[in-house]
DNA sequence: ACTAATAAGTCAAGCGAATTGATTTAATAA
DNA sequence: TTATTAAATCAATTCGCTTGACTTATTAGT
């Protein structure tokens, strides 16, 4: 502890280090307001236009941007603007849950290009992670089959698995895949993939999902609660995802919030409020491959046990979204989830009225207070593929953060 | 909303931008680690010792580093660590409460060199701004008579206020000064003292003094919950502080938590766990100026009233810790604020035992998951100093965020 | 129809902070 | 006494951004 002082500091950046943010800068502002022209992206940027044109000209050159038809928009010469090209870089997203591993392969667009499912088997991740790496070897076989160019420009793997990470089993509960958070699943994916792969909860990969392509496009603020199995949250804020000390924050499923009529002994939220709960309340069996059909059945079919689970949810998330709002001061909060499409929306129905909060202001953004996002059970491993791009193409990871 | 399309981007930088960020990055480095050779500073920040010499060399020429005695530590050349000047560096805080107004004149280290207050008078913002222009006014010559050189070292004041802000009185409650909030309270202030400043609520200030010189100093993710007048939370995410989409994060006094016993009719956390339930309940007067030692005296008498009122407040933050916990995933959390030290010491005791939660890791950090920080009158306003100090040499204010 | 005004975009030279690699200085270890 | 290690500096180089002049393409005004 002398020899080698933990000093503790940011790291410096230099000359090439401005030049990578400057290009992440150029692609976020091009995902976020479409095609935009060189003098646009100068004037949104505050460089001067001959640096916009260098730094545009490369991109083009590696095949991130392509310009469109010029367009005239009053006096003085016509615009060209520029738009990302889809086919400049693909990512794979690796959802692994409880009783089923997803994954897909998007573009730089967020176009999804394949999509396989396979079914875990129950012996734990040594078993599992051959099933996974099986099922991404055939996924890569098809993006190829379909895009031979694509392997190329594959730019990383992202995993999203149910949190919380690092904590010794914190109640005796089999949700927490214990066994998989001992296992060293990064190193042998990387490993077996020969690609870069990052992990996360899957609330943070679903909250990577909209903020690329969903509900939380372009918001710097906003709150995504992931409604999947279990429960979760993503937290995005200053237009970054924030993982806190350990990659756990986020995890409302463990909150202890109480509702009227709660006693000492009240449940961690997600106890109520999740797929899982749900599914025990319906007596379905989780790893059922049909389980979504099954629920949107039971959902339209109604019924009182239906309508009274779905209410007491409401009544826990009601007083959720107020906490959150409070805590969090965000634009918007979103509720998404491996879950079905009408079980969110109703969800999110039967929120409303919301509690006051310092989010009732008089003028609001464009957003409302609580919205529906993604909801389908491939968001997960959808956000989980949007995060490698995030991470090669956002300029939060950027010049700040390591000097090239 | 055509010809001034609005297009959202962040803003690139340039050379200046990196050289002002690698300035900040040693001056953060120096305050949070002491003093440290310029061979530490290249291993620590990634730059190289030729970089950091040019650097360390013009910082010490501007008066804001000096050199200490050279260290010898082994074989080669010995080091010559490099300190902040204390008086490299002056800042004013302001902090605008209830009844009363404080000021205080701190260094660049955080050394406090003048602390004066003035009551408010009941006439509201316009007789208000009038008073606090004239406290700061004495303050300065206080400074001047001192330090004749730090008035042209001033880096600018800072505001604290309770928020929330630009909310229009959400519940009816007298605790919301909606009048300061409706005066042009920050254009009259530069305009009066000819100084940059800026405006925040007091528990981000209270958090930003924990920062710099209180529990949460070289920490990178802490929650700072500020027990004051009202009750509020600071967030330092990222070893920044996190405002929210319109500067009102952390708004726990808002939060309808409900604790066991509780009805539906639950009342925001602030009306229980506060200075001011506190003085309703002792039936104090808050703009007593004894109002601290009263307190003080009280705790320490003790009594079946007092003591049932602190473990309700207590049972109120231990859910609180839990939620903050929860969805933070902080390295602490720090119990600050403008309230008797005594009364903070106490609260700490009662909260414990903590309610499970992620952050009972086998391994954690040194520091405990809650534990007192700051606590005196002065906490406020001496984070509101803190703040001009932090935006003129914290490297979150950097390169990425404006091109010099 | 012609000219002035406006805006997009390029060219070429210059700048400046960091890097690179060689060098100097000052200590300890052998 | 010599080799080794480490701090710090010197001098030359690098490279992306800026500056300011210039070209191109369109519309507005007379």
């Amino acid at each position: 502890m002398d020899g080698i002082r933990s000093i503790r500091a940011k790291s410096g950046t230099n000359l090439g280090g401005a030049s990578a943010h400057n290009r992440r800068i150029m692609i976020d502002a091009l995902r976020v307001n479409g095609a935009l022209s060189r003098a646009d992206l100068a004037r949104a940027t505050g460089l001067t236009p001959q640096a916009v044109s260098n730094i545009i000209e490369e991109l083009a050159r590696d095949g991130l941007v392509r310009s469109q038809a010029s367009v005239r928009k009053g006096r003085g010469q016509p615009a060209t603007p520029y738009q990302l090209v889809p086919e400049g870089a693909f990512a794979i997203g690796l959802q692994i849950d409880r009783h089923v591993t997803r994954t897909v392969i998007v573009n730089l667009v967020g176009d999804v290009l394949v999509q396989m499912e396979a079914k875990l088997p129950p012996g734990g991740p040594a078993q599992g992670v051959v099933v996974i790496l099986d099922l991404i070897r055939k996924a890569r076989n098809a993006l190829t089959a379909q895009a031979p160019e694509a392997e190329k420009r594959l730019v990383g793997l992202g995993v999203a698995m149910p949190g919380p990470f690092g904590i010794n089993t914190l109640y005796d509960d089999p949700w927490m895949m214990t066994a998989w958070q001992n296992f060293p699943l990064m190193d042998r994916i990387a490993e077996g993939t020969g690609l870069e792969a990052a992990l996360q909860n899957d609330a943070a990969a679903a909250a990577t999902a909209e903020r690329l392509l969903g509900a939380a496009h372009g918001l710097d603020h906003a709150i995504c609660i992931y409604f999947g199995y279990g429960l979760g949250a993503g937290l995005i804020l200053n237009g970054e995802l924030y993982g806190g000390a350990h990659a756990n924050a986020g995890e409302i499923g463990m909150i202890l919030a109480l509702v009227p009529g709660d006693g000492p002994d009240v449940e961690p939220l997600e106890h109520y409020a999740s797929m899982a709960a749900l599914c025990k309340l319906l007596d379905f069996d989780p790893s059922e491959p049909e389980l979504f059909a099954m629920i949107t059945d039971a959902i339209l079919r109604g019924g009182p046990k239906l309508e009274q689970w779905m209410d007491s949810v409401a009544e826990r998330l009601r007083r959720t979204v107020q906490i959150l709002e409070s805590i969090f001061d965000p634009q918007t909060i979103i509720l998404c989830g491996g879950a079905p499409r009408v079980l969110i929306d109703r969800l999110v129905e039967k929120v409303e009225p919301l509690l006051p909060s310092i989010a009732e202001r008089s003028r609001r953004y464009p957003e409302a207070r609580l919205q529906a996002g993604l909801a389908d059970p491939w968001s997960a491993a959808l956000g989980a593929a949007a995060e490698p791009i995030a991470r090669t193409f956002d300029p939060r990871f950027s010049a700040i953060l390591k000097t090239v």
